[in-house]
RNA sequence: GUCCCCAUCGUCUAGCCUGGCCAAGGACACCGGCCUUUCACGCCGGCAGCACCGGUUCAAAUCCGGUUGGGGACACCA
């Protein structure tokens, strides 16, 4: 195969979505797999609904996702000269006509199909008009066979036939003369040398209007393969009702790049039973033939179980810039080092996200632990005075802290009692802590250090004194 | 309405092309259990599906036809 060259074309009316980022996806990853050039084209060719704001943001979100372009991005609004220059090729060749009928007119017309239940197309009758021309503001559109049929030999769904008598004659440029979509995309790709179209199922339908448009144009036609679309819970078209489905939504979701690209890479792709892939091996390991034929809904239980598996992997260093800024938005003024890094390492098993993570580590900053009302009530009772003071004598003794001494100690306050371990650590993470679950409490120990575990030892001792002397305060049995 | 596409557990899917190895496998979720200083992880087990009807065949999830259901497209939007 020639080399291979695909293209990425958002337009520019709004963020970058879950769809489209995997329609990005495929794109990139069957590039990269076949070492092409993927493109990133903007299509603006519609002024009153394109901003510049949604370019940078689509721009963002391609790059945190990580998927890089080696062309563009390319603009539509800047190709102006070059769709003139296509249309008058085909206009002189009388592949297209001026069409003079008004838009309400045609607007018109089409709710009246719509309504009679027949299917809204244009009635051709600017066809055969030849000059002089009446006056007035005219469209252009692309003269298409009344008869014959035109086959997609589409790569995912097969071989597709339309009935050419289907397809109406095409508005190719506006009466403004801006292009519209179907013929700047031809004349695009036709010029960028696309070798492979990859894009949603929901285009299909143009399709065989394009082959017709890259024929009547004279350039050869690309392959074309169409991904099932990705629906919302109720199995339409996934939109804004259905949650968050900006890409940059999951990125403050704290998601990785990586768990997310894995998640959307298996909606609607498969490679045998295997669920995660590192970025690596989906574009080793990608290929057009294993893409499903049927549309899939977004299961977001399932991208964050895969995302978990994501951070799980990934070394805690990797790690700790990513999440110290969702620490941060926390309120908490702390910095990268050694500390952090020990954190991230025992928490990355147990989060799901980085947000999740966050939540999690946010007790080793507190400068007061908050005791959760259930847990102090079953475990910050006064007996745990005893323990916890056994326990700051025994801290106090030691010179250099380790986990393993840390962990003797404990057993050791236990052993004394002649009580299960549970019985001294459940008090002791609700004192560190404040809830009853954590990680480890020997780690958590190690990591918050002697003199801040002595600290909230003995602030959970005063919570204790303070909660048994007031009256209707006292714990009871 | 017309055209196009699709159809395996609740969801994502393997298997379908090249029928038998499938009393249909994996994952998420859910439910048990084990491990254990708690929670989580991990491990073990469970629940749950070939939309329906007919045909071809010794044999059909796999091939063919139809039905039903779902989705998408029908703009001087992309």
């Amino acid at each position: 195969m020639n080399q291979v060259r695909t293209r990425f074309p958002p337009s520019p009316t709004g963020f970058l979505h879950i769809g489209g980022a995997r329609t990005a996806l495929f794109n990139w990853l069957f590039t990269r797999h076949h070492g092409g050039k993927f493109i990133l084209r903007i299509e603006d060719t519609d002024v009153t609904r394109s901003t510049e704001e949604a370019v940078n943001a689509i721009i963002d979100s391609m790059q945190w996702l990580g998927l890089n372009w080696d062309e563009g991005p390319f603009l539509q609004s800047k190709r102006l000269a070059i769709y003139q220059e296509h249309v008058e090729k085909l206009l002189s060749r009388g592949k297209a006509y001026r069409c003079f009928c008004a838009p309400e007119e045609l607007e018109e017309k089409r709710k009246r199909a719509l309504q009679e239940k027949k299917k809204p197309k244009y009635d051709g009758k600017c066809r055969n008009l030849s000059s002089p021309y009446p006056d007035g503001p005219y469209a252009v559109r692309f003269k298409g066979p009344e008869e014959g049929r035109t086959v997609v030999e589409d790569l995912v769904k097969g071989r597709i036939v339309f009935e050419n008598e289907e397809l109406d004659d095409l508005i190719i440029q506006r009466s403004d003369g801006m292009p519209t979509y179907n013929f700047a995309v031809v004349v695009d790709d036709g010029t960028m040398g696309i070798t492979h179209v990859i894009r949603g199922d929901d285009h299909v339908n143009n399709t065989p209007r394009q082959i017709l448009l890259f024929r009547a144009l004279g350039y050869p036609l690309p392959h074309f393969a169409h991904v099932p679309m990705i629906l919302g819970s109720d199995r339409t078209r996934l939109s804004k009702r259905h949650g968050a489905e900006s890409v940059m939504a999951y990125k403050e979701m704290g998601y990785l790049p990586g768990g997310l690209l894995n998640y959307l890479v298996r909606l609607g792709w498969s490679f045998g039973d295997q669920e995660i892939f590192s970025i690596g091996e989906m574009i080793e390991k990608f290929s057009l033939e294993n893409v499903g034929k049927s549309a899939g809904i977004f299961n977001p239980e399932k991208l964050r179980s895969i995302n978990g598996d994501h951070v799980k992997v990934r070394e805690a260093s990797k790690l700790v810039p990513l999440v110290l800024p969702f620490i941060k938005a926390k309120g908490y003024d702390i910095v990268e080092g050694e500390k952090l890094n020990k954190i991230v390492d025992i928490l990355k098993g147990r989060s799901k996200t980085l947000v999740e993570m966050a939540d999690q580590a946010e007790f080793f900053f507190k400068e007061e632990i908050e005791y959760d009302e259930e847990a102090a009530k079953k475990f910050l009772r006064p007996e745990a005075i005893d323990v916890f003071e056994e326990l700051i004598e025994g801290l106090k003794g030691m010179e250099i802290m380790s986990e393993a001494e840390v962990e003797s100690l404990l057993r050791g306050v236990a052993e004394r009692r002649e009580i299960k371990l549970v019985k001294v650590a459940q008090p002791v993470r609700v004192a560190l802590t404040g809830f009853t679950a954590s990680p480890g409490l020997f780690e958590v120990i190690d990591i918050l250090g002697k003199a801040q575990t002595i600290k909230r030892l003995e602030e959970a001792s005063a919570f204790i004194r303070s909660s048994v002397a007031r009256p209707g305060g006292e714990n009871e049995d």
